[in-house]
Formats: C-alpha cells, structure tokens, sequence
DNA sequence: CTAGTGTATATTGTATACAATTATCATTCA
DNA sequence: TGAATGATAATTGTATACAATATACACTAG
C-alpha cells in the first residue's frame, strides 16, 4: 500500500463526501464499515474515522453499536438548516460587501459568466460545481473563517435536499447570484445581506414550499 | 473492562471536553494518545476517537502525524467566533420570542433569580454553570435544532476564551439576560435579537477590546 | 563554531484479532 | 395462527501489535 500525506481516514472521507453529495450514496443507506473497508482497499480503522468525520459533518448519522447510513434529512431539519444558512450567507455577504476585496470579486465575476452559460446550457454538473464556487468565494470574501468553516457545511447538507431544484432554477439561480455581487461591489452591506437571505429562502422555497 | 451503553469514544470525549472548558488543560497543551491512554484506563483507539470528536467541535487541533493539542484560539479567530455567534444568538432569541413556550420561559425564570444571586455573591462555577444553563434553555426555546448544535459548539469554543471575566461582568451579564428574557416573553422578536447580539458583543469587548 | 546530516526515540497511522452487542430467523408453545 | 424464545449470524467496539513518520540531538565536515 502506497502511502501519502493526508492521512488514509482524511482520503476515505473525502471519497464518501463525493459519494453522498453526488447522490450515488442515497439518504438511508446503511454504511457498513466491513463492507466499506473491502470495497475502498483499507482496513477499518480509517474507515471508522471517516465516517466519524462525515457524522460531525450532518452527513452520516451513526447510532452507537447500530451503524451508520447516509443522512435522511427530515423536512423540519431541512427548515431549520435554511433558517441558519440564510442568516449566515446574510452576514456573511454583507462582511464581503465591507471588506472589498477586489482579487476576489474578479473571481466571482468569472464564475458568474461560466454560471449564466452553464444556466442557458443546463449543463447540471456545471452547474453543481459552479454554484459551490459560487459561494465557496462569496464566503472566502467575507473573511471570517469560522463562518466560512459551518457554511461549507450548512451548504453540504442544503444541497442534499435541494439537489433536485439545481436544473429548473438555474436561471433564477444565476440571476440573484448577479444581483448580489453587484450590491457587494457597490459596497452596500445592507442590500447584500437581504439579497444574500432572500436567495437561499427563494432555493428553499422551490423544494420545501413557503414555510 | 466494564462496559456501558455510551461507547468508550464518547466518555473520553466527555471526560476530555471537561478537563478543557475548565481550563484543567490549558490552550497549547498537548495531547499524547499513549499517555491518555494510561491516564484514563483505555487503549488508544477510543481516545482517537474522542480527539476527533473535539477536533470537530474546535475544541483541539490536530495535525497529521503530529498529534493533538488544545486549541489555541487567537484574538483574530475569536474575533470571528463572536461576529458569528453574536448573529445567531439574535437569530435565536427572535425565534424565542417567535415561538412562545410557556414551560421553557418559566425555567428561564427560575435560572435568571439563581443567576442574579450567584453574580451578587461572586461565586464562579455557579456563574459559568448558570450561563450555559440559560444560554441553552434560551437555544431550546428558539426550537431550531440545527441552530442549537451550532451554538452549543460555539459558546464552548468563546467560553474558552471569555473564561476571565465571567465573574468580573456578572452584573452586567445578568442584566442583559434579564432584558433579554422580558422581550422574548412579550414577544418583541426584533427587540430579542438586537439585545442578544448586543450581550455577546458587550461579553466579547471585555475581553478583546472594541474591534 | 556553525550548518548539515544521520541515527535514536517518541508518536501517530494502520492492520489484525477478539469481545460484546444487536439483528435475523427458525422454532416452540399458547 | 401468532407471539415469545432461543440459537446463529452480522456488525460494531476495543485491544494489541507493528509500520511509517516526525522530532531531538549528537556528531561530523567545513
């Protein structure tokens, strides 16, 4: 066995976040350590410690003695996970209004014209990754890393639910990402933050119903 | 070995968190799997286990092959725990004053006049032990178990770092508490949220200074 | 005397083996 | 027939042992 710096438990969880996010785990799928570990070609010490990781995460639910399977995410927890993040994607697009970070808005103005293509096109994995960069560089503008930290995965768990909506809302999508760097360029905090909330209300919205 | 429903992982955890929010084991100190694993009677693995748990939680850091420490926490990465916590406190209390439960405001009562008594008579454990009682009766009443679990995570993580002055501004903190109390109960969502921002940002200046 | 190198030691990463618990399912008794 | 029961299998929890890596420090070369 060949090994290399991250550590194999690191490697594992990345390979079964891919697994989830992507849908080819679905939500209740059990996640048997034994199994896992033949299937990925470790033992299962790492496989212990990746799923661990995940369940910190929200995306595996591991009872004690019981196992652990993919996270089923109840239309409550769905409710309150949108609730949170749209406060925090709130906060945090108006600290990235503040801070003004002109590298970074370049980026985001790169991503948004690969966005509205990807929208027009309906190219769904494009479109997957695009609105992660999307966000993952708003929150990279807003400079605080413990916000940046717990977005990442309110982000993750969010798009466990909403993964349907990605095709049919593109175009809303990309148009209210627009709408919101503009107000962040124009450095107006306020009008950052309501777009910032009302757009991950509005993705809600289109899988959960107003609630 | 007696063996308990709670796996091993998890009492090591509990045992460890403890011995770090008390400051038994202060920030930077290291944590060795073999010597903790003797100090508490245990193999290794369940002490991995329970690393990774606070690791998650930010309560320790851990490098690769370098081994686990108590976080250190900077004035930059406090400065970032107290905009988010300040937010999602607002964010709380407004859901608080929302949601109206009779039986939890009642137990908030009860923890505001022991709270009140302990900052008159300066006595420190009853005031930490006080403070999170309130706090997280107050995240019960805000009914959203996403917010909750984050805000568990990040009192824990501030409290490491306001620690010194919990007897200092007791006055004050409880006053606040009191404020805050009153608006949730009249229902005063926009006045709930303002007051518990502002109490978490008042808390922090008297250890970081205005920032 | 300092920089660099190599070896010894400490520590973490992983594998294997076994113990304890939970789930499955056939069987028995009412 | 259906619920209770017990044996068996599947699975997780923990311990021990070993491999890989990082750190510390003495030693050599310049």
């Amino acid at each position: 066995m060949k090994l290399e710096h991250p550590s194999l438990g690191q490697r594992v969880a990345e390979e079964l976040r891919r697994s989830i996010l992507t849908n080819r785990r679905k939500p209740g799928d059990r996640l048997v350590e034994e199994q896992l570990s033949e299937e990925l070609g470790v033992s299962r010490i790492p496989i212990r410690e990746a799923l661990r990781v995940l369940a910190a995460e929200g995306l595996v639910d591991v009872q004690p003695r019981r196992g652990a399977s993919v996270a089923d995410i109840s239309p409550e927890v769905a409710r309150d996970l949108v609730e949170v993040r749209a406060t925090l994607e709130g906060l945090n697009a108006r600290l990235a209004a503040r801070h003004h970070q002109p590298e970074i808005v370049a980026e985001l103005r790169e991503v948004l014209t690969a966005g509205n293509r990807a929208a027009r096109s309906g190219n769904v994995d494009d479109l997957v990754r695009l609105n992660g960069e999307f966000h993952d560089k708003l929150a990279e503008a807003g400079r605080n890393t413990i916000l940046w930290d717990i977005m990442r995965v309110l982000r993750e768990r969010t798009s466990l639910v909403f993964a349907v909506n990605t095709a049919r809302r593109a175009r809303e999508d990309w148009s209210e990402h627009s709408e919101i760097l503009a107000a962040v360029i124009a450095g107006d905090e306020e009008r950052a933050a309501v777009l910032a909330t009302r757009h991950v209300h509005r993705a809600a919205e289109a899988t959960l119903g107003k609630g």
